[in-house]
RNA sequence: GCGCCCUUCGUCUAUCGGUUAGGACGACAGCCUUUCACGUUGUAAAGACGGGUUCGACUCCCGUAGGGCGCGCCA
């Protein structure tokens, strides 16, 4: 048997989990659960001015609603900072890398140079093979990689197929700072080598830190782990993701009434196939999922997609889960931490009731709650524009009319209440129509809602009776 | 400026040299119907452009155009 499959998530803690993280983490996980292997989390905490424990703790709750476990604790990338400095040290030893005196002026200055020639921004070598010994006083310096000049950096990647860089424009890059503290890109090959890493799935955005990587690696001797860059979701004008877009926080794709299983479902086939399957559970998913059907261009965020998903997934839940999932949704949406105060058992049994014909119309959970007050509207209730329309006199006189029918029915059951009102319908030559529109909005303060008679049976006899003669009278 | 990558219906994608280029979302139209949905039937809709290679290219190669990513003592 080979070595167990190892990945790793590791966000920097600078903000939320945004959108694309999500994904990277999704397929992770889903890679590494299909080979029973592990997923890891490193937080890439090494920039100590913008990491947050805030943003730590926004991470870790994004991950863990859309259900994406992880194997162990999560490491600090910055707690590791000595065995960082060790191996930048190692690699001193080893001539892979030196002192340079450039001081952080000097270095905005050679940048600012080399755009204003119009030439490549690369440091230029100035210590690379210089005598520390002349040396300015004074200066701290920092370690730098010695990358190798002369030839290419290969990236066998699992998505993007075989990526050759030039070596000639590859710098040398800074491992440790002038303060001592490591930087990126030596802080990733370290820990993805002593976490054991065996594959690495990330944005492509770090495709020339891949190269990078890989050359470090091979000055340490250390094996490179294979690699998959995927590429990045774009918004929905093809551009950048910006937060009017998708760029949020899954917490914020929780507050829009998004089920996990739903985004997971979407996320999944954003960027990767598996033949034409659009819909499939998160254990299909798991058992499908290949780094071979990870495609190569950015995918656009469209959530007409996700949100017919979103409803797929809604109508499919069974009743008492999705209620769970809504009383779970509502600490995070405007004016539902109240609604789930006041959801006390009654409340919970009336809405269960009304979820099978409320679920099959709504394709968020903040269509679910505004479909569900009028449920738990106090009489008597107000009334929107269609409603009122809808009962005007032809209305309130069909309501009138209905009225000792309804009154009269004994069991206050859907099928008889639907077969009286029928009846009733018939023998005063009227449209079901014209008597269905006024009840729902008489019941409901609305011009849609659910089937009339799941309506009444829902609401009740008393409360039912109550609403109707509040517009007749 | 330099390097790398990408390009099939509006969108997500299938196709791994030979298909009437398929599916899904969205759109439009019909059916169903007490509203809204759901469901269902159907329609429109694509290989960026130009060269090669080949008996045969969406598929392979080159170029052009457009787009993306990277080029910090950030990650």
């Amino acid at each position: 048997m080979s070595s167990p499959v190892i990945t790793r998530f590791a966000p920097s803690p600078t903000g939320y989990l945004h959108i694309g993280g999500a994904r990277t983490a999704l397929f992770n996980w889903a890679f590494a659960k299909g080979q029973s292997g592990k997923m890891l989390l490193r937080i890439e905490d090494t920039d100590r001015e913008r990491s947050t424990d805030a943003a730590v703790a926004a991470i870790l709750d994004g991950l863990t609603w859309l259900g994406l476990t992880w194997d162990g604790e999560a490491v600090s990338q910055h707690a590791r900072a000595a065995r960082h400095q060790d191996v930048a040290h190692e690699l001193l030893k080893r001539g892979k890398a030196y002192y340079c005196y450039c001081t952080p002026e000097e270095l905005t200055a050679m940048r600012e140079r080399a755009e204003a020639e119009k030439r490549p921004i690369r440091y230029d070598g100035t210590w690379r093979d210089r005598d520390p010994s002349t040396a300015p006083a004074g200066v701290k310096p920092v370690i730098r990689f010695r990358a190798p000049q002369e030839g290419e950096t290969v990236i066998n990647d699992h998505a993007q197929g075989r990526v050759v860089i030039p070596n000639k424009d590859l710098d040398d890059l800074i491992i440790l700072r002038s303060d001592g503290n490591p930087t990126y890109n030596l802080s990733v090959v370290v820990d993805d080598h002593d976490m054991g890493v065996t594959h690495i799935i990330r944005g492509v955005d770090h495709l020339t830190n891949a190269a990078r990587q890989t050359q470090i690696y091979l000055a340490m001797d250390w094996a490179v782990p294979s690699m998959t860059h995927v590429p990045l979701i774009h918004g929905p004008d093809g551009a950048k993701l910006s937060k009017r877009h998708g760029a949020l926080g899954v917490e914020a794709y929780r507050a829009m009434g998004y089920l996990p299983e739903a985004l997971r479902n979407y996320l999944a086939r954003l960027g990767w196939s598996h033949g034409d399957d659009e819909i499939f559970s998160t254990e299909q998913l798991v058992e499908w999922f290949s780094l071979e059907g990870i495609g190569k261009s950015a995918a656009r965020f469209d959530f007409a997609k996700l949100e017919n998903l979103n409803g797929h997934y809604i109508r499919h839940t069974a009743d008492d889960v999705l209620l769970k999932h809504f009383m779970a949704f509502l600490p995070h949406v405007e004016a539902g931490p109240e609604l789930l105060a006041a959801l006390d058992e009654g409340k919970q049994g009336k809405l269960l009731k009304a979820l099978p014909g409320l679920k099959e119309r709504a394709k968020t959970l903040v269509e679910l709650k505004a479909s569900a007050n009028y449920l738990f509207a106090k009489r008597p209730l107000p009334m929107d524009e269609r409603a009122k329309a809808l009962l005007n006199d032809e209305g309130k006189a069909a309501l009138a009319g209905v009225l000792p029918v309804l009154a009269a029915e004994p069991n206050w059951i859907g099928a008889e209440l639907e077969a009286a009102v029928k009846a009733h319908a018939e023998a005063a030559g009227l449209k079901l129509g014209k008597l269905a529109q006024p009840l729902r909005a008489a019941l409901t303060g609305t011009s849609t809602s659910p089937g009339i008679f799941d309506v009444l049976e829902v609401l009740g006899r008393d409360e039912s009776l109550g609403r109707i003669k509040d517009q007749v009278a």
